[in-house]
DNA sequence: TTTAAATCGGAACTACCGTTCCGGATAATT
DNA sequence: AATTATCCGGAACGGTAGTTCCGATTTAAA
């Protein structure tokens, strides 16, 4: 690891995420009215800041934001990363979401290379998944690994496809290939680079992974 | 910014570097035998410790492997900020002493993958400089403007010598390639990728700016 | 060797952040 | 309306990191 020095703090390695559960509380007393509410307001607010100012943001500014106490917060999310593992976790699955749907593009160059401008359009838009995606003191690996593991199945399936199609090189790992696109987005100071810019950066890369003839 | 919520610290935004300076002490009193000594133990255990861990370690692990006490570090730099952008800059101009080579390369392809490489090699063994280069709240275009334009300038001519030699792309700006590159080592969990994997990434790049025939 | 200025070392101060605690407020039930 | 389980809010706690302060120590000059 290198990079500890002395801390611990007190996390307690909560790996759980679900709180009561907004959704199936039809069993087990169902949540109260201005409990739900509030659930909802965090989450949308931490949505919110996290995704413009990434996972590092003081826990209180989100209750702030929220319009709700520091108590009211830590007796939805037990713990901050409890919190962001949530926003987190939605981010990740709707990766998966776009690899699949770009999975089912018949022409698989097109899709490997919708998904990559979507990822990297998501990674410099959401500051938190961006910070998720390779430090920060996440890991999403280890967090989050079955979720990882299907995204990175479903990116290895849009490269196997297009090396299939004679448009890729048969000797780039798909892990090559996002770890480029992602260390793009983190490029060009705090904030991230503008779209735009970010589009050319993944065309280059494109054109780096592709087959020649 | 986007980023800084409230704070302040007390950062007095000491753009000054230099200490009584341990070289040109000829004049104006020569700095105290045991200082002298404890200012480069100081810097020596500081380039040690943020090439490993980067800019976030806590500055008393600095005095501690220096053999120092925590007042005399700050008696040699007024502040932890002062510290480390004298570790970075030392880099930076080590960098730019490697594109001065490169440029004197009569092979202008050679001259931009030997310095991209190195680019990449460095920043992926000191954290430190990798720290700099575009996030954990340096921000070095702000604090080392000169130098970074200095080093900007000597990449540019780097670039413009293989444009004109037609082996690079005319279409891609100095900057998307050093944000590729920089990407590149930040990518893959703490503590960097491995170095094959790094030149590899770096391959990939370098066929992404390859003008075509 | 004596003396004074320069330097050392680390306890203590300040600020920040995550988390806990508990008296007061609120919603659901009777 | 009264009751009570649940929930709210924010003051307070514990810990970390940067910085300051000052008595003790050391260097170098007299």
């Amino acid at each position: 690891m290198t990079e500890d020095h002395r801390r611990a703090h007190g996390a307690p390695s909560a790996t759980e995420t679900a709180p009561p559960a907004v959704s199936d509380c039809v069993e087990s007393r169902p949540m109260r009215a201005d409990a739900a509410r509030n659930h909802e307001k965090i989450l949308q607010a931490a949505e919110e800041i996290f995704a413009l100012d990434g996972v590092m943001v003081p826990i209180d500014i989100v209750a702030e934001r929220a319009g709700v106490g520091i108590g009211t917060l830590y007796r939805h999310f037990p713990t901050k990363e409890a919190l962001y593992e949530a926003i987190v976790m939605t981010r990740l699955t709707g990766l998966v979401a776009t690899a699949d749907e770009c999975v089912s593009n018949p022409n698989a160059q097109e899709g490997l290379c919708t998904f990559l401008r979507e990822f990297a359009h998501q990674s410099s838009e959401k500051k938190d998944l961006f910070d998720a995606l390779g430090q920060a003191g996440i890991d999403v690996k280890a967090r989050f690994s079955d979720t990882v593991d299907v995204l990175m199945a479903r990116v290895d399936t849009l490269r196997q496809r297009a090396v299939d199609a004679g448009t890729v090189r048969a000797d780039v790992g798909t892990t090559d290939i996002l770890n480029l696109v992602m260390g793009s987005c983190h490029a060009a100071g705090p904030s991230g680079v503008d779209d735009s810019s970010l589009q050319r950066l993944v065309d280059i890369i494109l054109a780096g992974i592709e087959k020649r003839s």
